[in-house]
DNA sequence: AGCTCATGGCGAG
DNA sequence: TCGCCCTGAGCTG
């Protein structure tokens, strides 16, 4: 379930468990299985995430992870090592393994092909060499939803459908809103609470974004149980009331995936782009 | 048993 | 814009 938290979740969990000696890596469900053995027996070095990819360093190669939509890594520390269903990759060591399954992407790789993956790649909340202003400058002359530019890895990598919603929410802006119309101030605002909320998921492993005096059981009501295990304002909550002013949580298609806002705490933006100074002349200028 | 959906992203048209 | 890939969970029948 591969939000970025998830993936630099999965780094550190991988890193802590496995680097700094020789780890099994196997491929039971057999789709990985030539390049699994090419590592097996090497060392781990170490793991980490850009965004939603996963890099993980053996024996002086590399695997490159991405989960997709499906994929899951998931750990067990104790003796039963059942094979459980379609397990692309297993590592293992004397006290530790971890099975990958239905990943969108597993495959060895090596220095060029994970620059080409990263230089494609916007700044990511969770690392610290992130340059959110090169996020900006793809926000600021487009005329695409704000909601759509969101989910564009080059402008915040590791930024899913669940933190597009509900940070847009949290600055109720709506996400029908064309990039072009958002403010600098609004965007800087935006990357400082992924950077924490994204942290803050990191470090439990499950994404909330309820501030407490907006908190459902605080308030009286029933607390609220999701799949994705956090509490949240609008992410899932079709036709449920929205958490500050009541109204109905809206949910619509937008380029493939579902949006949920507040129509409420999200009105739509009456501003105009200055004809002064079209985003299209200013893209044109160096 | 079979269908639908999911925190993604790719390629064809 | 659409279909498709990956896998498992949660429905429906």
């Amino acid at each position: 379930m591969p939000e970025g938290h998830v993936t630099h979740r999965l780094a550190i969990g991988l890193t802590e468990r496995f680097a700094g000696a020789p780890v099994r890596s196997t491929s039971p469900q057999g789709r990985f299985a030539a390049e699994a053995a090419e590592v097996d027996g090497h060392p781990l070095e170490a793991a980490e995430a850009y965004g939603k990819n996963l890099f993980v360093h053996v024996g002086g190669r590399s695997v490159h992870v991405h989960l997709g939509l499906a994929g899951r890594f998931t750990f067990a520390d104790d003796d039963a090592r059942p094979v459980l269903g379609q397990v692309r990759w297993r590592l293992e060591n004397d006290r530790h393994y971890a099975d990958l399954r239905g990943p969108q992407a597993c495959r060895l790789v090596d220095g060029a092909a994970i620059a080409a993956i990263t230089d494609a790649l916007g700044p990511d909340p969770l690392r610290e060499d992130a340059e959110p202003r090169a996020g900006w400058e793809r926000v600021r002359a487009s005329a695409t939803p704000i909601g759509l530019l969101l989910m564009d890895q080059r402008v915040a990598a590791g930024v899913g459908n669940i933190f597009r919603a509900e940070v847009l929410f949290r600055h109720r802006i709506d996400p029908m809103m064309q990039g072009r119309l958002l403010r600098l101030s609004e965007w800087d605002a935006i990357w400082v609470d992924l950077v924490g909320l994204m942290h803050d998921a990191v470090g439990k492993g499950r994404i909330d974004t309820v501030r407490p005096d907006h908190d459902p059981v605080a308030m009286g009501r029933a607390p609220r149980v999701d799949r994705h295990g956090g509490e949240v304002y609008v992410y899932r909550r079709t036709d449920q009331p929205c958490l500050v002013c009541g109204t109905r949580v809206r949910t619509r298609d937008l380029g493939g995936r579902n949006l949920f806002w507040c129509p409420t705490c999200q009105r739509p933006s009456r501003r105009k782009v200055p004809a002064s100074r079209p985003a299209r002349t200013r893209m044109v200028r160096t």
